[in-house]
RNA sequence: GUGGCCAUAGUGAAACGGUUAUCACAGCGGGUUGUGGUCCCGCUAGUAUGGGUUCGAUUCCCAUUGGCCACCCCA
């Protein structure tokens, strides 16, 4: 549409101004602008799905007695850089930051996490009730290479408590996450992990270097570079070799103190408790550096009980979601040490899961009257009778700028309407409206004062309203 | 950041290096200004961008940009 405008216009100026033989034989039309790489514009065919996933992280959010909490878009660097850790691939290479007209470093922000821990201690929220409660729904941005279910803005919906340490508030988080994807009607499993606390993986780590330095030609080159720069990324590599060598590798949760152990085990019961299937993941690691004690994963499961658990089908899943226990967030950022745990998740990759799975979808209402007018006088009064019919509630669609019947009508059955109201000359002399069942092709002269009355009666009538929202 | 595949109307596809780039769907307009779904006719709209090879490039080569997929990492 801009695009061709543009041709047009520029083609005429360019004969208007230009002699001829001087006139370039194609003009050249500047490329129309494209969104930026792996950002998107979401189209109403896809908003079935969002309000979807929208509408049921709220409600049960809502529901476990979670408070909306929205922070900015952008924020100072520095809060990423100290909260995530200035070594993470998220600072070192993923935000998107850039210098204002003020000289400020500001970032579009990768997660919300760091942000709620801010404005906790921002709004000195430790003098409420402990703990608080937040959910959050928005967009996050990380520049990293588009792939199936990655994008640079992403959207995200989290939950976060601050300011309780017991293991009954990570036991909730999971619970509320597994439930979010039961109401969307995905099969997922948890994976859980205990990462204790620094100085538990400090140790940790040395044992498992000098464990992988012992095996080191049977590593991958990756391997052998994370040997050095991030260890305990060893254990997830999905090499055959490194796989085998990591079947004999010390675990994290035989380094924990008895409190952090004692810790990760009532989480487990409390999962236990509430049958919530999960799988202890010895290897599952988070990136972010705030992370302590529980971490866990939202991962989808098939459908259908897949025989094959090879490394090409663990390979295949990505997570859904994730998240743990952040214990020295808040601390971190300059407020009193207060405990908090959290999780995030991607609700592009539950969107394409949805879809992945066929999983019934709730249609986005549409309306069920169209409101179709033929002439002046009639046009005028149908705007009249449009106002009339949106008061009282009922769902109406009209095409003002439309003047044949015929075209109207076509509209009309494209929206899937149950019935339409025709307006012509001499309808509005007689003070009268024809009503069509588009559905049984028949119609019948009404009343124009009862109009509302009518459509009201006829779609409360059983036979004419469609069941529409499976629920 | 690394690698593989890819790029033709709004969408999906076609076009041995050779006239005016083809088709379907969608969109718009008609089929004597009062009736939709099916039908018929017409119109709109395209080789991502920039170079190169060639008498001639949608086709071959390079770069850029973007997409898909994998790695890395993560949601």
């Amino acid at each position: 549409m801009a695009k061709k405008e543009a041709k047009k216009i520029s083609a005429k100026a360019t004969k208007a101004e230009l002699p001829a033989e001087t006139a370039p034989k194609k003009t050249r039309i500047p490329a129309t602008p494209q969104p930026p790489r792996g950002m998107k514009d979401i189209l109403p065919v896809e908003e079935k799905f969002w309000s979807f996933v929208r509408g049921k992280a709220e409600s049960i959010a809502r529901a476990y007695g979670y408070d909306w909490l929205e922070t900015p878009i952008l924020e100072e660097t520095p809060l990423f850089v100290r909260a995530i850790g200035k070594q993470t691939d998220i600072v070192e290479k993923e935000m998107f930051t850039f210098v204002d007209q003020s000289g400020e470093s500001l970032t579009l922000r990768p997660e919300a996490t760091a942000p709620i821990a801010r404005a906790y201690v921002n709004h000195g929220m430790l003098n409420l009730p402990q703990p608080v409660k937040f959910f959050y729904i928005g967009p996050m941005f990380r520049h990293e290479r588009p792939q199936s279910g990655r994008y640079r803005q992403f959207n995200q919906f989290g939950c976060e408590i601050l300011g309780d340490a017991k293991p009954v508030i990570d036991a909730e988080l999971i619970i509320l996450g597994v439930r979010y994807f039961d109401d969307l009607g995905i099969p997922v499993g948890v994976e859980i992990n205990s990462i204790g606390d620094a100085a538990e993986r400090a140790v940790y780590r040395e044992k498992l270097i000098a464990y992988y330095r012992s095996h080191r030609s049977a590593l991958c080159e990756n391997c052998k570079l994370r040997l050095v720069k991030n260890p305990l990324r060893l254990l997830d590599c999905k090499e055959e070799g490194c796989r085998k060598v990591r079947g004999g590798a010390p675990q994290l949760v035989d380094f924990l103190n008895d409190e952090n152990r004692n810790h990760f085990m009532k989480v487990l019961e409390f999962l236990d408790d509430a049958d919530i299937p999960y799988v202890m993941n010895p290897y599952l690691v988070r990136g972010l550096d705030y992370y302590n004690k529980t971490v866990f994963e939202f991962v989808p499961r098939e459908t259908q009980p897949a025989g094959e658990v090879g490394a090409e089908a663990e390979a295949r899943q990505s997570s859904l979601g994730g998240g743990g226990r952040y214990d020295p967030l808040v601390e971190i950022l300059g407020g009193r040490a207060t405990p908090g745990a959290g999780f995030a998740i991607g609700l592009e990759r539950v969107i394409l899961r949805l879809k992945e799975i066929n999983a019934p979808v709730p249609e986005t209402p549409r309306p069920a009257v169209y409101l179709a007018q033929l002439g002046e006088p009639a046009k005028r009064k149908a705007l009249a009778i449009f106002e009339e019919l949106r008061r009282a509630g009922i769902p109406v669609a009209a095409t003002f700028t439309k003047d044949a019947l015929k075209a109207q009508m076509e509209i009309a059955n494209k929206l899937g309407v149950k019935y339409a109201i025709i307006l012509g000359q001499k309808e509005v002399l007689d003070g009268t409206m024809i009503i069509r069942d588009m559905d049984a092709g028949i119609q019948e002269l009404v009343d124009a004062k009862k109009i509302v009355a009518e459509i009201r009666k006829k779609l409360a009538t059983p036979g004419s309203e469609e069941p529409k929202l499976p629920s």
